[in-house]
DNA sequence: CGCAACTATAAAGTTGCGCTTATATTTGCA
DNA sequence: TGCAAATATAAGCGCAACTTTATAGTTGCG
């Protein structure tokens, strides 16, 4: 079972959700192995209702899938809401070659609106 | 333990930069053109001095660089600092195809709890 | 059944964030 | 010189985020 109801009208983004270091670290974690809530707050200095709260923040944004186990739940990783933040890095990515970053800043410098010429 | 202390003046990062809407669609804007704050906060509903507020923790993060041109100041945007996020989301990236999906799936089922049989 | 283990959720406090209003500083121009 | 333009910064407000303490709901096992 993965997920039944869910809060609606309220999806969490991506992005706010990954700003958080500890939520960070919780990805990573349950990306190299499924973990359940005792044993990611094991990890971390804050208790085991703030690794829960968290969890709960990637799950509604469904970063993260759960699987009960009888009375332990296991949280893994689902890699594909990953994407998109990858989608967005995607109109950067052509601009953090050095080479188009030196042109850029000589262009820059000469005139604001002179590219292509 | 993961977490290590550190003191809540830094936790300025990039990942908390791109959090913001309004803060990802200043990097996209700037990153086809450098702007000044004025030009930038018409693209906007809220007022300049918010969108000021913006650019400088971009810039604290070096997510945005100025240069003064007379009493107008442009900001273009700093691809470099961006990479701090593509090199985070570089782990999770072999997951993403279906594949390794299935296949993480099954050894999760399989792995957990061989002691206390 | 009854208790312990595992987890979620509610409540309350503190901190931080984003916005607006107001003020200060620097630059361009008549 | 004096004023307007462009920007930054300070102060204050409302609200959301993060944490801890406390409470409640399932599940496993004797």
């Amino acid at each position: 079972m993965i997920r039944g109801t869910m809060p609606k009208e309220f999806r969490r983004d991506v992005f706010q959700a990954i700003a958080d270091p500890t939520r960070r670290a919780i990805l990573s974690l349950i990306a190299l192995q499924s973990m359940t809530p005792n044993a990611l707050a094991e990890h971390f200095d804050t208790s085991r209702q703030a690794v829960s709260k968290h969890i709960k923040i990637l799950t509604e944004c469904q970063l993260v899938r759960q699987e009960s186990a009888g009375r332990e739940i296991y949280y893994h990783f689902n890699a594909k809401q990953m994407k998109e933040v990858d989608q967005w890095l995607e109109q950067f990515k052509k601009l953090w070659e050095d080479r188009f970053n030196q042109l850029d800043q000589v262009l820059i410098n000469l005139k604001p609106n002179d590219y292509e010429d």
